[in-house]
DNA sequence: GTTATTTTGTACTGAACGGTATTTATTGCC
DNA sequence: GGCAATAAATACCGTTCAGTACAAAATAAC
């Protein structure tokens, strides 16, 4: 914990105290989330919590961006970590369930597509991010299959682009059914098939 | 619009209202549409409301429920009546982008995906809802590719169960990409690809 | 031990919220 | 015209909201 020279000592973490923010508003949205939740949630007081975050909306904002540095782009690491292009597809839509029905309580989901989505009216930036994020994400998939295309894991007849954004919609077919409710097992179960439907058959 | 033998006339049809209340929660979502924005919209006033409705979350239910009997079942509607499977397929998605994309302003998307999803965990009305949706539509899309395969038109090989799940996939992808602001345009273009993600080449 | 500095903790503010009591207006029936 | 019934319209209620003022506490420097 980085401390200054003089003064009270800070009593929490920054990253730590964002993380829990970014659970409440997992869980409730923006609009549902109260200072009272959040606070209580992070384990600090409000003058703490607009000194070090600003107000409601750029904690919002901040913590949009730590879930997408973070758990948002874990299934992408994992696909550019894998070997072949059907472990890079399993393992990106497995890390992306597990994430996904990470509570033992209902409505996990994606904080993005399930919950930020809907601010994307009300604040603009919102709006940008899930954007970009899509399209970072879509650009890296795509990468990787062109890799897998030169090392021959994949025909020259596939299509890196389409797949990739295929890749992606898969991806918003299991968040809103996790949000929706649908066990982790079921949709683990799910999987080889979505595999088989990015990536050709032997 | 059906009156009362005595007593004041309606000066409104529930209809109506309804569908009023429908366009301010896919703008704002649940928490974020207030009273003043509902009844402001549906051109009544806060008891009119109660009296018809009940209170903001039985409007809500009723509203999700609306949108689901009619824009959110305009997709499968245009499936149903199609007469072959690639057309089907582009039916169901050229209503649906503009559907997601119908507003002039920014942030429209899909009411049940970008914007009810929210909600699941504190109204679990709402996780319910959802998931039934979900499920009523896969189940007449798997039912649409079977009778496409009794009529030939589809290979015996063909995975019903499966590529409806993949069509409802490519549809929470389009949402997803509405209502991070994407255009009308854009999504439009990419349909024949996605068609063919789903109907195998002939 | 005093001072300067930084953060914590508590209490508070005005505004906005969901919901309702009450009054007023408009009809059909006698 | 008077009465009963229904709905509209306004004003209001207590609560919760996001945000802040202020004081108490904890450290380093001297």
């Amino acid at each position: 914990m980085v401390q200054n020279k003089v003064g009270r000592p800070k009593k929490f973490e920054r990253e730590v105290a964002l993380d829990a923010a970014v659970e409440v508003f997992w869980a409730k949205g923006y609009d549902g989330s109260s200072l009272d939740d959040l606070t209580k949630a992070m384990g600090i007081n409000r003058p703490s919590l607009y000194s070090t975050f600003g107000d409601k909306r750029s904690l919002y904002l901040d913590a949009l961006a730590a879930y997408g540095a973070g758990i948002g782009s874990a299934p992408v690491v994992a696909f550019d970590e894998a070997a072949d292009p059907r472990e890079a597809v399993s393992a990106f839509l497995t890390v992306l369930v597990e994430n996904q029905t990470r509570s033992g309580d209902r409505a996990q989901g994606c904080l993005m597509a399930s919950c930020a989505a809907t601010t994307a009216g009300e604040i603009p930036e919102v709006g940008d991010m899930l954007a970009i994020g899509a399209k970072a994400a879509s650009i890296i998939l795509e990468r990787g299959f062109e890799k897998f295309k030169q090392e021959k894991q994949l025909p020259a007849s596939f299509s890196s682009k389409a797949k990739a954004g295929l890749l992606l919609d898969i991806m918003h077919g299991f968040a809103y059914r996790s949000r929706a409710g649908e066990g982790r097992k079921n949709l683990i179960a799910e999987i080889e098939e979505k595999v088989g439907q990015v990536i050709p058959a032997l």
